[in-house]
DNA sequence: CATTAGTTTCAGAAATTTCTGAAACGCGCG
DNA sequence: CGCGCGTTTCAGAAATTTCTGAAACTAATG
């Protein structure tokens, strides 16, 4: 049972839901999992969030396609009992690759689908506009790749480093413009 | 007049709407402006996508709320004309200060202010983790502050050197550890 | 000051999403 | 097998979001 002040946590996330692609009890039951010391059960969660059974067990589905819990099991109970990762990167990891997943490759796709189907010599404003995009996503996604493969301690250490990376960046700058700029 | 590629990246748009918290109109419209090569009227809008003039002007005003979409004014007509900045970084940077502001911050101001609530002496895990997490989000959004300030040449550049930028996190590594690890 | 060209608001209709209870399903165990 | 315990599916109810046409509003113009 939570206090009063998990309470509006989990409430506050259920609210957020919508603004995060997720619907309420989604939000909620991921507040509360991610708050609860150990790992709970479908009827943990319904008495905790008083909301239906069939409700939980379709958040609780839609949170495992997120990858965003983990389902284990307990000695001698044959219930499901669902937890997040104890590691907070690990979950920043896990959703940005999920949105990535979900809001940008389809996008990619499409792009270069269209772009295949173009006459060669079309060129329209548009049909810049759409090589534009689809060169801008691909560069964020390669940066993303590879910020990806590095080891949470690296990643931090340059999160932590901050604007000092500019003057690394101080040099290459002008050099390697993406496009033309404006006059 | 869209050709068949243009409408199906628009209706990809509006596809795509949902996921990213907007809606099939407002996506469309703004695929719409993002290809065209010149400011477009609300009555262009309705005419290219066949949705009411009100959807329209809803859409339109939804656009404004996100700074995504230029008010222009055409000599001689007092119509509205809207576009979308040439600039594809811009509305990179747009894009994430807008989701930002929607989908961070708000949950940011509730940690703190549940922190403020919180009783000195408690210790929960629960509270713990919530700590936890909006550390985390100020790590973060510190890191947005910077990167934010950085011109855009600049940031480019350091998306270009990509994982290069590892052999420089590699002497900070294992120094600055945000939080013990596993074992 | 009435007209006209334009935009915005709004109440309800339409569509979509979320939630529920009931039924179906799966599986280990005696 | 058939019972008990647990999960999932599903059709419809409830809630929410989106869209529309009509009315209200605004401001330049003759």
């Amino acid at each position: 049972m939570p206090t009063q002040i998990q309470q509006e946590f989990i409430l506050h996330f259920g609210e957020m839901g919508s603004r995060w692609g997720i619907n309420r009890t989604v939000g909620q039951i991921y507040a509360l999992l991610f708050l609860s010391d150990r790992p709970l059960c479908a009827d943990d969660i319904v008495e905790a969030l008083g909301v239906s059974r069939s409700n939980v067990s379709m958040g609780l589905k839609e949170l495992q396609a997120w990858n965003l819990v983990r389902l284990r099991h307990q000695q001698g109970d044959r219930r499901d009992y669902f937890s997040t990762p104890e590691d907070m990167w690990e979950i920043v990891r896990t959703l940005i690759a999920e949105r990535k997943k979900r809001e940008i490759d389809p996008t990619l796709t499409k792009l270069r689908e269209l772009e295949m189907q173009t006459p060669e010599d079309t060129d329209s404003y548009a049909q810049a506009r759409m090589a534009e995009l689809r060169e801008l996503i691909e560069a964020m996604t390669g940066f993303y790749d590879e910020m990806n493969r590095l080891e949470t301690e690296r990643l931090v250490a340059l999160l932590k480093m901050g604007s000092k990376l500019t003057k690394i960046a101080g040099g290459a700058a002008k050099v390697l413009p993406l496009r033309k700029t404006k006059a």
